[in-house]
DNA sequence: ATAAAAGTGTAACAATTGTTACACTCTCAG
DNA sequence: CTGAGAGTGTAACAATTGTTACACTTTTAT
């Protein structure tokens, strides 16, 4: 494993520490390496550390008391994982992190993120900037899903990525991805999906989505 | 208004701030009171300061694109309301805040916070592990949310809510305060409840809830 | 004390979503 | 190239929740 870049980690990234040679030589973290599909952390498990993905990309997912899988999102590197965690009372991690392809972690001691924090103004802002975006990530999520209706978890989500009426984008989940997104079942995203497409709202072409009537699809989040 | 106390504040206690003297003179902050029952804070209003309930309490809500209310929590002082969009990139606030008695609200500036934690190691702390907290609790309305039927998600608040079985507990909303936080219509809350009822699972009296069968309330989570 | 407002219980019915099942297409590894 | 597995489309039916309406009870304000 090389020399990491941190250049491009939203906590580092505005900071001078990547500057600074000595740096990661300073930290006194560690480095592992976990193969592809490896449940990397549990939820529940005991989190006294920052860690943060240096390389590939791991997908984030709660399960819910009643065994269901609510997917969160899926996170390339470089990015520390559930950094606010590491703070909190009851220093739990909210969910299971699993890898997609060969990922690198590393883990940076609390005691070292503490010393960071009150040495380098530049990196205490970047991180409370990460947490406080991430807070804002869960906000929309728990937007989304207070959404009732299917249609209009779509619509959200649709408005949400498209760029200009008419102009197809991406998506990069597959519908069954999506349903679990949306903590709905697979059957019952497939068939909103083929109305909204006969009704001519949208347009789907594999993964190729595209907004066809913006305002008729926002009349559906009323 | 008088000299407020914030000893009992979740992001100062563990400061010595509060023993300094000259921390609330010094502090450039100002203090405005509302009436009861005031929209204080709108969903979208830019957040360029930290706000701090000194006195008495509001509640939070987040206003879903369909119009729906989705009930949040309550907030008792002192305590400061979404700390952690101040620094976010996209700083708005993501509810709604009204007064549910007279309140006092202190707004520091941002840079105020920031000469703080730079100065301050427990107030930079405190303020972490605060923000970590309210991600948790994020979290676990996320938790509750998805949680799909209306019986799953009261058997996880009431557990989450009980001490012992056949121990009652108060919970301080009302059905119709309940259904929001659940994210269900009211009628539909009212019949699952009932229902528990007459099941034997759960005792109501006013506001007075006791769970009598824990176990058969747990297999409503499955 | 009393009227107004807020909150609760409940019922009939509508609407939405989940479940299950199966055929079909697509992708990818061997 | 080809078979296995993953992903998709769809249909019938079940289950859950929402909607609306109204009578009743409790709380609050004057």
């Amino acid at each position: 494993m090389g020399k990491v870049d941190l250049s491009a980690c939203p906590v580092c990234s505005k900071s001078d520490i990547v500057d600074e040679l000595a740096f990661l030589d300073d930290l006194k973290c560690t480095i592992k390496s976990y193969q592809k599909n490896t449940l990397i952390i549990r939820q529940g498990d005991i989190c006294d550390a920052l860690y943060v993905l240096t390389l590939g990309s791991v997908k984030t997912e709660m399960i819910t008391e009643n065994g269901n899988i609510l997917g969160i999102e899926i996170i390339k590197a470089p990015r520390p994982l559930a950094p606010a965690f590491v703070f909190s009372d009851n220093n739990r991690f909210p969910v299971n992190v699993t890898s997609l392809e060969e990922v690198e972690i590393m883990k940076i001691p609390k005691a070292e993120i503490m010393r960071l924090m009150m040495t380098n103004q530049n990196f205490m802002s970047s991180f409370m900037t990460h947490n406080a975006n991430r807070t804002q990530f869960l906000t929309n999520r728990l937007q989304l899903l207070s959404i009732k209706t299917i249609k209009g978890k779509l619509a959200h989500f649709l408005l949400e990525n498209s760029l200009e009426e008419g102009k197809p984008f991406e998506i990069n989940r597959n519908q069954t991805g999506l349903a679990d997104f949306f903590g709905v079942a697979r059957p019952s995203l497939a068939r909103s999906l083929s109305e909204m497409v006969q009704e001519g709202l949208i347009q789907i072409n594999k993964k190729e989505y595209t907004v066809l009537k913006t305002k008729q699809l926002r009349e559906l989040l009323v």
